[in-house]
DNA sequence: GATGGTTCAGCA
DNA sequence: GCTGAACCATCC
């Protein structure tokens, strides 16, 4: 580690290493002047001049002065934190996170924080604060302005706009009614010219949860598995546990009475669940038990709510700290425990650099900190899984429900027996079993992985089909928008009566989506109240827990959705699940196709019979006999692993191998063709030429599976080693080496949770 | 990511 | 010879 200059030898430590919020892996040199040399600590904020201009950035280390870069250093100008913003352990973490997966480190930092803190402007957390963009300094005259702009031609438009409705407007009015983007508005806040803030902050929506936790029994199950993770806390390496319990066994109740355990002795506990909004029940119960305690970070809470939680960690007013992805870089010392619910799922990755996998942090968190890991599922993912196999970790197992019913029978429908002209959306079977629950007023869940009402719009008199500007893939008809929609971007149309192409009347729609169903079963069903959930009719803030709520006071017979519905809900009244088309996950070019498909059915099983009434499964399919589906029609996890894990053996996919996905895009599609296939060649050169990198597979470089996404062409091809350092070290000579033309851009994603 | 310097086509 | 756009290295 970096050496503080403890008061002593102030002339040593007169040159910082600091990281900026940029996408370039190096970090810069600064002299830290003689008035800053007590305050400039390493994990403090900094501004420094930047080119032009000034950054804010994280000091990273201080450096002797004679080994650093032999070129003029300029100075820092201010430092913002009386304390370190990262204390020693974090810094030392994101380290590792920017290492490991060869990402900025000045985004990690950012990432780290909470918004605000690095890099000014914070994410949108839709609608619940609204930002304002304010005029702060007027400039009366001509040569005032011309000096203030100089070519900057669109912020002097957008600052006189400003002045003329009165120096003040919300953001989002600037960029969608008057066109004039974000970059238009941060360059005038870097001018000094207007400020952004954030106005209207509602209540945390979750500090009125009730705390419905009674004290629980703990059955024998869960009193073992407690007593054996309390002592492995207890430990000086606890190592990493993994909680397999099944659906409803109650893993809930094991987390917070380990995290009490834990407190008790003075330590600090962090609690990661896959999605807050979709999990109001785990974060209910945390608040209920430790109250004041707690602090709950999730996406919901403005900017300054967020930075108050952190300090409260921070500080040590609070010990425990619950909330998504990010969370696990809370600042909680001394940590006894990290939780990671639902483990397996693939929300703990961050889709953009830095693309880090919360879990795997955690992982490392916990072995620096002396804190046990535990990962909770019932489906662990088979990374997790293996190490359990090979010993490496600790395997606790829930296997008994805590509810009074065992697992619910899970019947397959096969669609190809099914009868009719067009494709089944509900078999006879399914519409029975609702029918069922509609007249003895029990609730249904129907899941359906797809949204919109038809995912496929096509000609039938030509060859025409809709697909997006941008993207290579079909627009989704959404019927009751009127429009056609690309799900991977932003782009949408209006719907069509005829074919643009050819003028006719002939548009056909297939691919069934939850609008579609919904519709359906208005007609099959006339009386009953359907509720939808999917990202459409959830988009208002707190629209999850108001569908939920309003299924929780039986005021919804049939609960339609994606998987959204089957993540950790408690839905008592619920004794039928149904699964539309359990083949949707299946056929995606993607080695994580059948593992997905099982946990998603596993998990959506699970909603059934949580009461006291005994629950059922329906599951449609056109593949019955695949194994990843019969597995679970019988909740068998370890058959499924099993020949989960073999398969993966022969092509060579996790967890038999690391892996890497190295995407190079661009907006023109022979360029990055070319380039991609220069960077295969210069990595199998690179490979052959290095004889340390024995045993390094090389594949593609091929065209994504979406080969064109947001206006730009991707190639991508795919590094295997058996070897976790030495597939770093690839990545890492690439990432700064490697061939890649301007317009060309490489993005490295280690452990990838995602091909496509 | 942003900036500023360099290069070069297009034009007088 | 001038201008603007495209390209690319550099920012400490």
């Amino acid at each position: 580690m970096t050496r503080s200059n403890a008061g002593e030898g102030v002339k040593e430590a007169s040159v910082a290493r600091v990281s900026l919020p940029k996408p370039v892996l190096q970090g810069f040199h600064y002299r830290v002047p003689e008035r800053l040399r007590s305050s400039a600590l390493p994990g403090t904020r900094v501004v420094v001049p930047f080119g032009r201009r000034r950054e804010t950035g994280v000091i990273e280390a201080l450096l002797d002065p004679d080994s650093t870069p032999d070129r003029k250093l300029r100075e820092i100008e201010r430092v913002l934190d009386p304390e370190p913003v990262l204390s020693a352990e974090l810094l030392d973490l994101c380290g590792w996170v920017a290492d490991y997966y060869v990402a900025p480190a000045g985004l990690v930092y950012r990432a780290a924080l909470p918004p605000g803190l690095l890099g000014g402007g914070s994410r949108e957390s839709a609608g619940l604060r609204r930002q304002v963009v304010r005029i702060l300094e007027e400039l009366p005259t001509l040569t005032e302005r011309e000096a203030a702009f100089g070519r900057a031609r669109r912020q002097r438009e957008a600052y006189e706009t400003l002045e003329s409705i009165g120096g003040q407007a919300e953001v989002a009015h600037m960029e969608r009614r008057l066109g004039f983007g974000r970059g238009i508005l941060s360059g005038l806040v870097d001018r000094g010219l207007v400020e952004i803030t954030n106005e209207i902050v509602e209540r945390d929506p979750f500090s009125d949860v009730e705390s419905e936790e009674a004290e629980v029994e703990l059955n024998p199950q869960q009193q073992h598995a407690l007593a054996d993770l309390s002592r492995l806390t207890d430990r000086s390496e606890p190592g990493v546990a993994v909680l397999r319990g099944v659906t409803g066994s109650g893993k809930t109740v094991v987390y917070i009475r380990l995290m009490r355990h834990v407190v008790e002795h003075g330590r600090g506990a962090i609690l990661l669940v896959p999605e807050i909004s979709l999990t109001p029940q785990t974060v209910a119960r945390v608040r209920a038990e430790f109250g004041d305690e707690v602090a709950v970070l999730h996406s919901g809470l403005s900017d300054g709510e967020r930075q108050d939680a952190w300090r409260a960690l921070r500080e040590g007013r609070k010990r425990v700290a619950v909330g998504t992805r990010s969370a696990i870089f809370a600042p909680v010392s001394d940590l006894g425990v990290i939780i990671v619910d639902e483990e397996h799922d693939g929300s703990y990755k961050q889709g953009e650099t830095p693309r880090y996998s919360a879990r795997s942090v955690a992982i490392v968190r916990a072995e620096r900190s002396g804190a046990l890991c535990l990962l909770g599922s019932a489906t662990p993912s088979l990374e997790s899984w293996a190490r359990v196999r090979s010993g490496a970790w600790t395997g606790l197992e829930l296997s008994d429900r805590a509810t009074p019913h065992p697992l619910p029978q899970v019947e397959l429908v096969d669609l190809r027996e099914e009868e009719g002209p067009v494709p089944i959306v509900l078999s006879d079977r399914l519409r029975k079993a609702l029918k069922t629950r509609i007249d003895r007023k029990e609730q249904s869940i129907l899941l359906l992985n797809r949204r919109g009402h038809s995912t496929w719009v096509s000609c039938d008199a030509c060859s025409w089909i809709a697909v997006c500007r941008s993207c290579n893939v079909t627009l989704t008809w959404h019927r009751s928008r009127g429009r056609l929609v690309c799900h991977h971007c932003a782009y949408e149309e209006p719907a069509r009566e005829r074919c643009p192409e050819c003028g006719e009347e002939t548009l056909i729609y297939t691919g069934v989506g939850t609008e579609q169903v919904e519709r359906r079963l208005g007609e099959l069903f006339p009386g009953a109240r359907i509720a939808r959930m999917d990202v459409d009719t959830t988009g208002r803030k707190w629209s999850h827990r108001d569908i939920l709520d309003s299924v929780r006071r039986n005021e919804v017979d049939i609960l339609l959705g994606t998987q959204m519905i089957s993540k950790g809900l408690d839905l008592p009244g619920v004794t039928l699940v149904g699964v539309i088309d359990a083949d949707v996950g299946l056929n995606l070019p993607d080695f994580r196709a059948s593992e997905r498909t099982f946990q998603l059915l596993a998990q959506v099983a699970g909603r059934a019979g949580r009461g006291t009434r005994p629950g059922e499964v329906l599951v449609q399919t056109s593949r019955p006999s695949h194994f990843a589906i019969r597995s679970a029609l019988q909740h068998d996890y370890e058959g499924f692993a099993r020949r989960e894990l073999s398969d993966r053996e022969e092509p060579g996919y996790p967890p038999h191998l690391r892996l890497a996905n190295l995407v190079i895009s661009g907006r023109d599609g022979d360029e990055v063709e070319s380039a991609a296939l220069a960077l295969g060649e210069w990595l199998e050169g690179l490979v052959e030429a290095r004889p340390e990198l024995t045993g390094t597979r090389l594949l593609g470089p091929a065209p994504c599976p979406i080969d064109r996404l947001r206006g730009r062409w991707r190639w991508h091809m795919l590094i295997k080693q058996a070897h976790a350092g030495r597939l770093g070290a690839i990545l890492r000579f690439a990432a700064t080496h490697a061939p890649v033309p301007g317009g060309s851009r490489l993005e490295i994603d280690r452990d990838p949770e995602n091909l496509l």
